[in-house]
DNA sequence: ATTTATGCAAATCCTTTGCAAATCT
DNA sequence: AGATTTGCAAAGGATTTGCATAAAT
C-alpha cells in the first residue's frame, strides 16, 4: 500500500491500525476500544494536533464520553513508541504530527499565526552527519524548526499576538 | 568590548546589564534591585539554565531572599525580550541560554543525560534562505535540535532515564 | 507623589497518577 | 478467571496572576 503526501510517497506495509495492534501485541498490550478509536482518529486528518484538539475531535466524530482525557494522553505515547506519531514542543504544549509511513522534513513556524509549515531539506542528512562526526555523537534524530512570518500574516499587514519562539 | 566563547568572539558595545538598562529605560520600565542582581548572574556563567537552576543560584550566590520565584519567571521573559537571552523548550520546561554578544549556533541534545552541547554549522543559513524563498517566508531566527546520544553515555554503556525527543 | 515592581499566596494550564470498576485475552 | 485498561477525581509540576506593600522615578 503506498499512501501520497505533499512531501512524497511513502511504501507501508500496514495501515496505522494494523501497525498499532501489531505494537500492541508485541508488547502483550490489549487492542482496546479507544485505542483503535483514537488511531482511527488521528490518521483520519493529517495536521498537527495537540492532546485537547483530539479530545475536541474524538468528542464531535465518535461521540462525547468515548475516550477520557487520561486514556488521550496514555494512548499518545503509546503511538509516539509504536512509531505512529511524532511528537514535539511548541511553546510548552506538545503537539504531534504523523510519523507512520510520513517522509522525514522539517517545519517553518509562523510566530504571528502559529501556523506549521512542512518542508524538506536535503542539506540536513549531511550537516547531520557531519556534525554527529565532528562530536562523536550517535544521532537519532534532529528537530529544525524555522521562525518567521508566513505570507499570510505579511499581507495580512497586522498579526496576532506574538508568540515566544520555542 | 569583546568578549570570546568557545564558538567565536562578537563585538558588544554594553555590558548585559548596560543593555538591560537601555532596554528598561526605552520602556519606562524601572531598573530595579532584582533586575540587576538576575542579570548580573544570569551572565556570571555561560551554561544553559532553566528557572529553578537560576533561583537556586542567586539564593546560594546572592542570598537566599533576594529575589522571589515570580519575580525571577518576570524577569527571564524581560531578558528575552530585550534580547539578551534565547529561550527554548526541552521536554516541557523552558531552558535559557546567552544571545546578547553570543554568535549564532545550534544544539547538539543528549537523550540519555539531558547534556546539551553547542555547534555552528554554516549550512543552516543557505538552508533557511532557500527554504524562505520558497515558501515567501519572512524568516526571522531558527532553531535546529540535533539528538542523540553523547560520547560519555555511549562509553558509559548504561545511560540514565530515557528522555523524550523534543 | 506617582507609578511601577515585588512578594506572597493562590490560581492556571497541561499532564500524570492512584485506584476501583470495566474490558480484553 | 486473570491481567490489563479505563475513567474519575485528585495530584503534580511549571509558570502565571491578583493584590497589598515596597521601591524607583
Amino acid at each position: 500500500m503506498s499512501r501520497d503526501f505533499s512531501l512524497g510517497t511513502v511504501e507501508v506495509a500496514l495501515k496505522p491500525v494494523e501497525r498499532l495492534e501489531e505494537y500492541l501485541q508485541s508488547r502483550g498490550k490489549r487492542v482496546t476500544q479507544q485505542r483503535k478509536i483514537i488511531v482511527e482518529q488521528v490518521f483520519a486528518r493529517h495536521e498537527h494536533f495537540d492532546a485537547d484538539d483530539l479530545l475536541a475531535q474524538l468528542r464531535e466524530l465518535v461521540g462525547p464520553k468515548k475516550v477520557s482525557r487520561p486514556t488521550v494522553y496514555r494512548t499518545l505515547t503509546e503511538l509516539v513508541e509504536a512509531g505512529l506519531l511524532r511528537k514535539m514542543t511548541l511553546g510548552g504544549r506538545s503537539v504531534y504530527e504523523h510519523d507512520y509511513g510520513y517522509p522525514q522534513h522539517d517545519h517553518l513556524h509562523c510566530t504571528k499565526c502559529d501556523k506549521l509549515i512542512e518542508f524538506s531539506s536535503d542539506e540536513m542528512k549531511g550537516i547531520r552527519e557531519a556534525v554527529g562526526r565532528e562530536h562523536q555523537f550517535r544521532v537519532t534524530g534532529h528537530r529544525l524548526i524555522i521562525n518567521g512570518i508566513c505570507s499570510d500574516c505579511t499581507k495580512a499587514r497586522r498579526g496576532t499576538r506574538p508568540q515566544d519562539l520555542i
